[in-house]
RNA sequence: GCGGGGGUAGCAAAGCCUGGUCAAAUGCGCAGGACUUAAGAUCCUGUCCCUUAGUGGGUUCGAGGGUUCAAAUCCCUUCCCCCGCACCA
C-alpha cells in the first residue's frame, strides 16, 4: 500500500465536502437542532499543535454522529484573533498586529481543514475584525447603560510583562496567567468593571444543573465562593466599618480588629504615633512575594485606634495586619481569637486579651489552639447558654434592631476587571469630554476602530494616535478625547458562540430567532484551563444578554467536555520546551488525517491525558489499511445470523459509546466488528452500516469505501444505523464461538499426533450434559434466581439452604461451578450445531467428521468435557 | 487545610455505578509459528505461575480489615499519586 494512502483520501474528500458545501447549515425549523463547539482558538504563528487536533476530533466524531442521526447540526469554528502575543510581535518587527493575525488564521485555517472536520466556514468569526468586535462595543454601551459595566479607582493586579492590568482571574498564585515567572504587583488605578458580582447567586445555583465535570463545577463554585454570615458595623474614630463575619455568634470574643496592611483606608486610621510602626509592616508586605504570603508569619502592628464594640462598647485595638485580604469582605475582620485559628496565633504574639465565649458542652481549661466549632456560648451577656445556631439568630437581630448589622452574603467573586492597556483589543467605547465629562459613544458611531496606522512600542499605542484619540463629545461636540483603554480579550469569547448562530448579520449582533433555534450550545469541549475565566464570563454573558432581551437561555453551554492533556512519547506534557512534540499537520502529511483522527480517540477515554505513542499509531494505521485493503474483496452474499448478531450489537455498542464520550470503547467495538466480518460473506447493506460506524473517526475513508461500494450521496449525510436487539442472538454468537474452539482443537490435535490428512474426525459429545436437571433444578430453586448463579453458590457451601437433593444433584455433575455454560443449549439445539458443523469441518479437513453421542465406554472421557469442548478422536 | 480525580497484568487502558459468564476487553510490546532465498510487511498462535490435546490447580486488580455462598466490583481503615483553590474572617 502506498504509504500515504490515507493523506490522498483526506484530500480528495475535503476538497468534494466542500465544492459540495457539505457541512453548511441553515436554521431549518422541520429538523431538531444540535449545536457542537470547542473553543475557539488562539491563531498562534506557530499553527495548530496536537491539543488542537484532539480537541476539534472530540467535537467533531460527536457532530458527525449527531449528523448521520439526522440533527440539524451546527459545527462552526472562529478565532480568538485579539491579544498580546500577535502584539507583542508586532512591536519586535514593528508591523501591525493585524498582518501577523491574518497570517496566522490562514495558516490555521489550512491546518484546520485538514483534520477533516465538519465546519461551517461560511459562519466563521474573527474577533479582531470590526465587524465583530462592533458588537462588543454595542454590549459594552448595553451594559453601561444597566449599569452593569463601570469605572472606578481601584487596587488592581498589574503585569509589568504584559504592560497592563489583569483581570482576578488571569492572577494565578500572584503571577501572571501568560508569564508564569512575573509577579503581578498592585497598582491602584482608575479601571472598567463589569459587574459580574450581580450575578454571583445565580451563577452558584445554577451551576448545578449543568451537565460538566465535577470538578468544574466544583471550581466554579469554590471561585464564587458564597459565605453566609452577618455584617456589623464597628465605629472607629466616629467612622462606621463594616466587617463581615461567618460567625456572629462569637461577637463577644472580638477582642481586637484587623485591618489589611493593604486596605486603601489604612491610613486613615493610624495615629501620629504608630505611623512608623505601620508603614514598618507595609513595607514589608510589599517586598514579600505574593506566592509567600500563605506561608508568612501573621504580624501586625497596632495603629493607635480602637473601635467601640457594637454590643458592649468596649473599647478595642485596632491593628494592621498582613494576614487580612484586603479584597475580601470590607478588608477588616473582627478578630476574635479564641475561636479563630490566625486570630488565636495574633493574639499570642501581641499578647492580646482572649476570651471563650463557645464551649463545646464542657468548660475549656486551657486554650492551646482555636476553639473553631460552635458550641454553647458563654461570657455573651444575655446570650448566654444559647447554642451557636440560635445565638448567631440572636446577635444578628439584636444587631439589626440597634441598625448596627444584619445578616449577609459574601462572595469571593469580584467583579471583572476589564480595561487593558493595550492596542491589539476592543477600544472601550467612551469619550471623555472636558466638560461633560465621561460620555458612551453613541451606537450608530459603532464600531471604533482601531487605527491602521499605529506605531507600536512601550506602553499603548493608541495614546500615541492622534487620528484615534481626538473627537467630537457626542453631547456638546466640543473637544473630547477617547478612552484608550481596549476590552480584555474575554470580552470577546463571552459571546463568540452566539455570533455563530447568525454569523453574517450586519445590522444586529445575531438575530433573536436564530439564538432562539440554536441556543444553547449542546456540547461545549475545550481545556479545563478556562474553568474560572472564560466559563464564568461566558455564562455571565448570557444571563447579562438575557436580561437585555437578546436571549432566552439561562445557560450557554448545557454539556461541556473537557478533554485530557497530551503527553509525548517520553511521559510529559506535550511542550516545544521538552522537544517531545509531535506536529498534527507534519504527521498528516505522512500518514494521513484518519489514522490520526482514529488513533488520538482510541487511546484512552477522551478526558483522560493520552501518551502519544509512535507504534500505536501504527498500529491504527494498520487496521485502516486492512479495513481499505478488505474493501477491494469484500465477500458479499448473505450474512450468517452470527454476523448479523454482532453487527447489531456493535451498532448498539458504537451508538452509546459515542454518546457517553466513550470513543475508545466505540473504536474497539469497530475493531471487534471487523474482525467477525473480515473472512465472511456479507450482505452489502451490512457491509455498509460497518463502514458508517467508522464515518465519524475516519470520515475520509467512510466516504471512500461507499462510493466504492456505489452509495450514492455522502456518508457523511447518511443515516446512522439502529440496531434491533431482535437480532441480536447471543445464543448463536456462543455457538459459533464453539465451533471455533473445536475446530482450533482439531488443528492443535492434528498437529500434536501428527497427523496431516486425517480420514476421519470423531467428535464424542457426552451425554452427561443433564438438561433435564437444569429444567427440574430450576423447579426447585424457582425462576426467579438466574440458576447458573445459584450453582455456583450451592458449590462453595451451604448445601442445605437451597434443599439437599438439589445439591447432591449439582454436586454430582458440576464439579465447578466455571463449567455451568454461557448459553443454556437444549441436547437439540446442540447437535443440530454439530450437524451443520460437520460439513464445514469435512470441507476444512477434508475427511469424514463423525459426530456421536458417547456410550459407556467413552462416557468417563467425554463427561469431562463442556458442549464444545468434546472428546475429539482422529484417525 | 478545602475541593475534584486516580492507583488494574511488561506498558497504555477497559471493567467498579447495577458483585457471579473475570486470570480480567482492547491496543502496544514481547515470544513462537506460517509465508519469504532473506529482511520487512502481512497473517496465525501464545503472553501471571504450574499442568493438559481440550483441562485442572495456585496466586493476582495500592495495602489491611469487613459484608456475602461469591469481591477488581459493596463497606470501613490506611498508604501513595495527579489536578484545582488556598491566611476568604
Amino acid at each position: 500500500m502506498v504509504k500515504n494512502t490515507f493523506k490522498k483520501l483526506a484530500d480528495k474528500w475535503q476538497a468534494k465536502w466542500d465544492k459540495e458545501k457539505v457541512f453548511e447549515v441553515t436554521e431549518d425549523k422541520k429538523k431538531k437542532k444540535f449545536y457542537v463547539l470547542e473553543m475557539y482558538p488562539y491563531p498562534s504563528a506557530s499553527g495548530l499543535h496536537m491539543g488542537h487536533a484532539f480537541n476539534y476530533i472530540i467535537g467533531d466524531v460527536y457532530a458527525r454522529h449527531k449528523l448521520m442521526q439526522g440533527f440539524n447540526v451546527l459545527h462552526p469554528m472562529g478565532f480568538d484573533s485579539f491579544g498580546l502575543p500577535a502584539e507583542n510581535a508586532a512591536i519586535k518587527e514593528k508591523r501591525h498586529p493585524k498582518e501577523f493575525t491574518e497570517k496566522a488564521i490562514k495558516n490555521f485555517v489550512e491546518q484546520q481543514k485538514q483534520l477533516g472536520l465538519t465546519y461551517d466556514w461560511t459562519r466563521n468569526l474573527k474577533s479582531h475584525d470590526p465587524a465583530y468586535y462592533k458588537w462588543n462595543q454595542y454590549f459594552f454601551l448595553k451594559f453601561y447603560e444597566k449599569g452593569l459595566a463601570y469605572k472606578k479607582k481601584a487596587p488592581v493586579n498589574w503585569c509589568p510583562e504584559c504592560d497592563t492590568v489583569l483581570a482576578n482571574e488571569q492572577v494565578h498564585n500572584g503571577m501572571c496567567w501568560r508569564h508564569k515567572e512575573t509577579e503581578v504587583t498592585v497598582k491602584h488605578l482608575e479601571q472598567w468593571f463589569i459587574k459580574t458580582t450581580e450575578y454571583a447567586e445565580e451563577l452558584l445555583k445554577k451551576a448545578d444543573i449543568l451537565d460538566w465535570p465535577e470538578r468544574i463545577k466544583a471550581m466554579q463554585k469554590n471561585w464564587i465562593g458564597r459565605s453566609e454570615g452577618a455584617e456589623i458595623i464597628f465605629g472607629i474614630n466616629g467612622t462606621p466599618w463594616k466587617v463581615f463575619t461567618t460567625r456572629p455568634d462569637t461577637l463577644y470574643g472580638a477582642t481586637f480588629m484587623v485591618v489589611s496592611a493593604q486596605h486603601p483606608e489604612l491610613l486613615s486610621l493610624v495615629t501620629d504615633e504608630q505611623r512608623a510602626e505601620v508603614e514598618k509592616l507595609v513595607k514589608k508586605i510589599h517586598t514579600t512575594k505574593q506566592e509567600d504570603m500563605g506561608l508568612l508569619e501573621k504580624e501586625g502592628a497596632f495603629t493607635g485606634s480602637y473601635a467601640e464594640h457594637p454590643l458592649t462598647k468596649e473599647k478595642i485595638p485596632v491593628y494592621a495586619g498582613n494576614f487580612v485580604l484586603a479584597d475580601y469582605g470590607s478588608g477588616m475582620v473582627m478578630a476574635v481569637p479564641a475561636h479563630d485559628q490566625r486570630d488565636f496565633e495574633f493574639a499570642k504574639k501581641y499578647k492580646v486579651h482572649i476570651r471563650t465565649v463557645v464551649q463545646p458542652g464542657k468548660p475549656i481549661k486551657e486554650l492551646k489552639e482555636a476553639y473553631t466549632g460552635e458550641g454553647i456560648l458563654v461570657n455573651s451577656d444575655k446570650f448566654t447558654g444559647l447554642e451557636s445556631g440560635e445565638a448567631k439568630k440572636g446577635i444578628v437581630n439584636e444587631l439589626k434592631k440597634k441598625k448596627l448589622g444584619g445578616k449577609a452574603v459574601s462572595y469571593k467573586l469580584k467583579d471583572w476587571l476589564v480595561s487593558r492597556q493595550r492596542f491589539w483589543g476592543t477600544p472601550i467605547p467612551i469619550v471623555y469630554c472636558e466638560k461633560c465629562g465621561e460620555q458612551p459613544v453613541p451606537e450608530k458611531e459603532l464600531p471604533i476602530k482601531l487605527p491602521d496606522k499605529a506605531v507600536l512600542g512601550k506602553g499603548n499605542a493608541l495614546q500615541n494616535s492622534k487620528e484615534f484619540l481626538e473627537v467630537k463629545c457626542p453631547k456638546c461636540k466640543g473637544k473630547a478625547r477617547r478612552e484608550t483603554d481596549t476590552m480584555d480579550t474575554f470580552f470577546d469569547s463571552s459571546w463568540y458562540y452566539l455570533r455563530f448562530v447568525d454569523a453574517n448579520n450586519s445590522k444586529e449582533a445575531f438575530d433573536k430567532v436564530n439564538a432562539k433555534y440554536w441556543m444553547p450550545v449542546d456540547f461545549y469541549t475545550g481545556g479545563a484551563e478556562h474553568a474560572c475565566m472564560h466559563l464564568i464570563y461566558a455564562r455571565f454573558f448570557t444571563k447579562a444578554l438575557r436580561d437585555l432581551g437578546f436571549l432566552e437561555v439561562d445557560e450557554p453551554f448545557t454539556k461541556l467536555f473537557n478533554q485530557g492533556m497530551i503527553h509525548g512519547k517520553d511521559g510529559y506534557v506535550m511542550s516545544k520546551s521538552r522537544g517531545n512534540v509531535v506536529n498534527p499537520t507534519e504527521f498528516m502529511e505522512g500518514k494521513g488525517t484518519d489514522p490520526l483522527r482514529f488513533f488520538l480517540v482510541s487511546v484512552a477515554s477522551p478526558d483522560k491525558d493520552l501518551m502519544w505513542s509512535d507504534t500505536g499509531v501504527e498500529g491504527s494505521y494498520k487496521f485502516l489499511s486492512r479495513v481499505l485493503k478488505h474493501s477491494e474483496n469484500v465477500k458479499f452474499g448473505k450474512t450468517s445470523k452470527r454476523i448479523g448478531s454482532k453487527l447489531h450489537q456493535s451498532i448498539k455498542k458504537v451508538t452509546h459509546n459515542i454518546e457517553q464520550l466513550k470513543y475508545n470503547l466505540a473504536v474497539i467495538a469497530i475493531r471487534e466488528l471487523f474482525e467477525a466480518i473480515q473472512e465472511e460473506e456479507i450482505s452489502k447493506e451490512d457491509y455498509l452500516a460497518f463502514v458508517k460506524l467508522l464515518a465519524p473517526f475516519t470520515p475520509h475513508l467512510a466516504e471512500e469505501l461507499w462510493e466504492k461500494h456505489g452509495s450514492k450521496g455522502f456518508i457523511s449525510k447518511a443515516k446512522w444505523p439502529v440496531h434491533d436487539d431482535k437480532k441480536i442472538d447471543l445464543k448463536q454468537e456462543y455457538l459459533e464461538e464453539v465451533n471455533e474452539n473445536l475446530r482450533r482443537d482439531i488443528i492443535d490435535l492434528l498437529r500434536l499426533v501428527k497427523i496431516k490428512k486425517p480420514s476421519e474426525i470423531k467428535i464424542i459429545v457426552s451425554k452427561k450434559w443433564k438438561y433435564g436437571f437444569v429444567k427440574k433444578y430450576k423447579e426447585l430453586i424457582g425462576e426467579k434466581r438466574d440458576y447458573k448463579h445459584v450453582f455456583q453458590g450451592i458449590m462453595n457451601s451451604d448445601l442445605k439452604k437451597h434443599g439437599e437433593e438439589a445439591a447432591k444433584m449439582v454436586a454430582l455433575f458440576f464439579k465447578d461451578a466455571s463449567r455451568i455454560p454461557k448459553q443454556e443449549l437444549s441436547a437439540e439445539e446442540e447437535k443440530e450445531n454439530y450437524d451443520s458443523y460437520k460439513e464445514m469441518l469435512g470441507k476444512e479437513f477434508n475427511c469424514r467428521v463423525v459426530v456421536e453421542e458417547a456410550d459407556s465406554s467413552n462416557e468417563a472421557k467425554a463427561g469431562n468435557a463442556l458442549p464444545g469442548k468434546p472428546a475429539i478422536i482422529v484417525k
